[in-house]
DNA sequence: CCCATCTGGTTACCGATGAAACTTGTTTGC
DNA sequence: GCAAACAAGTTTCATCGGTAACCAGATGGG
């Protein structure tokens, strides 16, 4: 009750000014959207999807190196690789540099799954982001990369 | 088995290039951090925070009309409004013009509430953007509105 | 060697989130 | 007016994703 003291203006805090809300506002939209085209299509969730990239780029990855890389949980990236394998697009390769871990590679039919999503994705990104110009989207993701970086080291604990 | 015909080569999906997934992976880095601090600063969750903000900002309002304007799901929203008035942050008034819905509204003490919390929610913003012109921070702006409008054009079924 | 510590990965558990069913009140067509 | 369709909110239920506890193999002293 002691309370009408506005000493300045402050800057008011408007929510759909506030960048983390925007942020997470289009991103929410973004990939729920995808992910239901990857759901409907071909019975993949996100996860599962990243760690086909992943893998589809690097030609074979331990799970830890694909939590690192995605940042996914290892539980994330551990369920996805169990349900991949089981479902025939993964193998699992004993890693003779350390028994615990394993080396995940495409089988011959994960090669065929990724080589037919690929181009769908990238077709999705261009519907939603084709009108940018290539120096937007470079904008964007230079913007996008300086704020995992200032994120990253405003709060170390961030558990990197 | 009828695969090595690479017409053409096709543009390569490198996944942290890809739109989308940079988009989530930076929104989730961001958005987590501040959900940690809301949480153990303040025991709020992100919804109750977002309540928070839109009726400061509207003075009272629809859980309806709340769920439009964050999309939010309608149950989230509820949830919230349930612990926040439990908490004694948020009145319910009886909505004359349509007695299944309440305005919700922000008591003296969630005032003062909002009144700690939003300069600290700037600060957050300033630390993690601050590195960042203003011009910088417009074109990013933009640049997310126009992606919400394109995903929403592109894929109306997105119950808009 | 062998115990202590650490690390990759899995399992068990818990909270958060969304879809669907339900309740109550509103609207509309007859 | 009243039945049918509809909309605001709540409740129930299934699912997802994360933390914590756990297991097995690795590492490094003494």
């Amino acid at each position: 009750m002691s309370e009408p003291a506005n000493s300045l203006p402050a800057p008011r805090l408007r929510l759909d000014e506030f960048l983390p809300y925007r942020l997470s506002f289009t991103s929410n939209l973004v990939s729920g959207t995808i992910a239901r085209a990857y759901e409907a299509l071909f019975g993949l969730r996100i996860p599962e999807w990243r760690l086909i990239a992943v893998i589809a780029e690097a030609g074979q990855a331990t799970q830890q190196a694909i939590g690192a890389r995605t940042r996914m949980d290892k539980v994330t990236v551990s369920r996805a690789a169990a349900a991949l394998v089981e479902r025939g697009v993964l193998t699992r390769q004993a890693n003779d540099a350390d028994k615990r871990s394993h080396l995940l590679a495409l089988t011959e039919e994960g090669r065929a799954l990724h080589a037919r999503i690929a181009p769908m994705a990238l077709e999705w990104e261009a519907r939603i982001f084709g009108e940018f110009t290539s120096e937007e989207l470079a904008v964007l993701m230079r913007l996008l990369r300086r704020i995992d970086a200032a994120t990253l080291a405003s709060h170390p604990s961030e558990k990197a």
